[in-house]
DNA sequence: AATGAATGAGTCTTCATTCAT
DNA sequence: GATGAATGAAGACTCATTCAT
């Protein structure tokens, strides 16, 4: 760590990175509130106070962690999304699949701003909107193929895709596992697909 | 509230259902965090450690106050459940418009819990999973008289009770409602009986 | 330090005149800002939260402290003026006695308050310029009555009365007195009464 | 701000002159422990750490400007002063108008200094004191010169000077003015004079 | 029985200052 | 020479909970 050396954006990006690991693993492991910036910190491995060099707010540490995961896995399922040489119910699927990971990967995060976003300032609350408006828009898209090439029905498509989105939280946040995750997803999808099937 | 009287149970019980009451409605207005213990108390027109006497932590009143409106539910919906007169299509239907009901009603504090639960100690845990579970197990029945009279075909009843009441939750919280509630619903609805059709 | 028990408001009041004599004590010494809430309370043999039933904030222990010593220097400096039996200019030359002990007591709190007024909240800020307003206003009136009774000649009192209040800061805080603070301040009325002499 | 270049005494000084003009500006429009050290050196165009090759410490800032503005006052004031056409009290009559654009350009600073210049530390208060004293023993020798005309009446003449000094704080730091600045003062000068002719 | 006074542990956040480059 | 990354110490404030009366 240089001391009075511009951080170029890439060291900058890459240290935010490491905090916002550490701190998304303590998140996961005790809850937001009960992580405290001091422990943050010194999971990190520097001072309390550095950790506002690269974070304005306690808040804007989880706001950004979820926001690069759900950019991230947009690009992801775009790249799903736009390959054309698969059918929409393909697409889904395969899409389905790559969101699993990614919300169970962010599970306690994710979850934690669901009931919270609303407490979150303004400025957090439209950076997460704007980046999960996206990451449905791109499921959406693809329900919205399905029903443009006639084997999908006419559907509520802004609805469909946030309930197969958050359809993924029912699969992991049970306290009473019907099966293994896998088999739980592909049960969610084949109702789902059925569901909206022409 | 006359000092040095005994309270009968029948006392004890009805003002514990008055604090809940008070204690749901500051936390679906403000969050869990945000209300206080001093704010429950002067609402409900008791000294801060009366409160105590009624609940042994603060997470004990969301836990308990929670835990009551399932069992309420519960049993409306178990009614609905055992009308041996309407088809498990009709019954689930019906199931579902109470279920929305009770899911907007205690939205807060609802989502509050499915991400903090983990980090209630384990009897609260345990007593919410409890009432969970028999709540999920009568969507269940419904599915599965389904099943038994052909109407439904074979899924993985559990996950699908599961997801059909985790639905609700993608109807209300959203930050772009695609219309109004009640249509919103409806074409959920409509979306889980198809894709559940035999 | 009785636990459960309402105090009355003759205990509140003698509790947070203790607080506020330790903290003048403290701020006198050190400053307000170098003052901190826990020496504050751990001077006053109570829990630093404890500071907090009684002030809502530690801007507020300042304001109630030199709002309540100019309530009651007011009170005083108010019998002088209304003695019929001496003449405006006895009136003045008493008040200012009075006044320069009043300021000389809280002199460190007045001058950080002159100096820091416009950075507290409104309701501070009101609460002080209407006892000093009061205050003033009392010191006015005395120059008033020398004006009618024609010993005075007419100047602007509002700014009269002002200067005179002020001038016990310039007697008080110099590094390089030229006497001791009574002829100081006896030299200083003396130069006033003759400025506003008809 | 070229890099490794040596600065030569005159841009050293110029550029001291600079950072003093900004911070006294933020300090004036937020008070000194609003203005942080970041603040001043963005504002100037300079790292942070950069400042600390003009000035040991915050402090020293509004020592030194304060210190500069009060030795540039005292030049303005001394030419006055020793104008032998002018008799005393018109010399008087102008410093103090000079005297009073002086204490408004600044006045945060110098209240601020007034309230916290005990606290701190010694060289800082000395430094304070050398040019203040200076400033007034300016005043000072125009009210001793008139005391040798005749005019004036022998007074306390260091406390004199003070009282005069200090007056235009009690113009500009009022929440209840009477009139216009200008005004104020031409009836604080009135009175004063009045108070000290013989 | 009922209360509110008292607390202690903990929170996020700020900032002057240092120092390696 | 100039910089900004890093920090440590501190600060105000909150709140669930306890307990003496």
């Amino acid at each position: 760590m240089p001391k009075g050396i511009m951080l170029t954006p890439e060291q900058q990006t890459q240290r935010r990175e490491e905090i916002v690991a550490i701190a998304l693993r303590l998140i996961d492991e005790n809850g937001f509130q009960k992580t405290s910036m001091r422990e943050i910190a010194e999971m990190a491995n520097m001072g309390k106070s550095s950790l506002y060099d690269f974070f304005k707010t306690k808040d804007e540490i989880i706001v950004y962690a979820v926001e690069q995961e759900i950019i991230s896995a947009a690009q992801e399922i775009q790249k799903i999304a736009s390959d054309g040489s698969s059918s929409p119910e393909q697409r889904l699927r395969k899409i389905m699949f790559r969101h699993h990971e990614h919300t169970r990967q962010n599970q306690n995060s994710l979850m934690w701003l669901n009931a919270e976003i609303t407490h979150l300032n303004e400025e957090y609350q439209k950076r997460l909107h704007t980046v999960r408006h996206a990451y449905q828009d791109i499921v959406q898209s693809v329900i919205e193929d399905g029903i443009t090439s006639g084997i999908f029905r006419k559907t509520d498509t802004v609805l469909t895709a946030r309930l197969l989105i958050n359809s993924t939280l029912s699969i992991i946040f049970t306290s009473r596992p019907s099966s293994d995750l896998e088999t739980m997803l592909e049960e969610t999808i084949r109702i789902f697909l059925r569901g909206i099937m022409a």
